[in-house]
DNA sequence: ATGGTTGCTTAGCAA
């Protein structure tokens, strides 16, 4: 089974693309986010004539996430199931040939010390007790999507230069080892304990040609299901080519 | 060095 995570930046900016990664790639799930439409603009035929069931969690303007799968997903839950609902589209959940599958687009986080940071670290306190009653460690899960956080130098291209930004800080580290400490394990890191990857450029400044990115995106596994992991790469090459979004395919294959 | 680019929405925000 082929576990895929993309942060698109619009589905509907990115259709023709998605469709034609979604033939060539042929991921049998794909955790998407920054749908960037409500769930009534998603493009539901176009995805469903590609071979894929969706599930989606979709928002007007900003956020929305979905998962596409080959087989058709059970249990599909929106957001963090608590006492207290998530104004923002950012998490959606469905069960796939028995593995959990969770599509997470982690808040950004503005700046360090604006209100939407603040919102960034609760979410993601929010996140780790989601999956700890989702069955993290024991259940076959996955947790993919845009994390929003650098969990190493190994992981950016210059970390004197993010040390202490959004993206990149002790706080965030620390809430990055506490979440893998639950028990997940990062499959690209898994397979590519040293190599430095990234899976996000930004749009300004050549980053991409200059190859000023970070790795920010991932495909988290419970221990069970990440030994049965025997691939997991990053598709860099979606970043070529006319209109790519800032963030590539995120891909890692179980047994 | 607060620039630069993209997407959504329409001048400004988020990333």
């Amino acid at each position: 089974m082929k576990v895929a995570t993309w942060n698109v930046n619009s589905v509907k900016a990115r259709l023709p693309r998605l469709l034609t990664w979604l033939q060539t790639a042929r991921p049998d799930v794909v955790c998407l986010q920054e749908l960037k439409v409500p769930n009534d603009a998603f493009p539901l035929r176009e995805v469903e004539a590609a071979g894929y069931h969706a599930v989606v969690h979709g928002q007007k303007t900003y956020n929305g996430v979905a998962i596409l799968a080959r087989t058709p997903p059970a249990e599909p839950r929106a957001g963090f199931e608590d006492a207290v609902p998530d104004p923002q589209a950012r998490l959606v959940a469905a069960t796939v040939d028995g593995v959990r599958v969770v599509s997470v687009y982690v808040p950004n986080g503005g700046e360090v010390g604006l209100p939407s940071y603040d919102y960034k670290i609760e979410w993601l306190r929010r996140l780790r007790a989601y999956l700890m009653r989702a069955g993290v460690p024991q259940r076959p899960l996955v947790v993919a999507g845009d994390f929003n956080i650098v969990p190493s130098d190994l992981d950016c291209h210059d970390p004197a230069r993010w040390e202490g930004s959004v993206l990149y800080n002790q706080e965030l580290r620390e809430i990055h080892k506490d979440l893998l400490n639950l028990g997940l394990v990062d499959t690209f890191r898994l397979h590519h304990p040293t190599e430095q990857a990234f899976s996000w450029w930004d749009y300004r400044n050549l980053a991409f040609p200059r190859n000023e990115g970070l790795r920010i995106d991932f495909v988290l596994a419970t221990p069970a299901l990440a030994a049965r992991c025997e691939h997991a790469w990053i598709d860099r090459n979606e970043r070529k080519g006319e209109k790519p979004s800032d963030h590539v395919p995120v891909i890692a294959e179980f047994r």
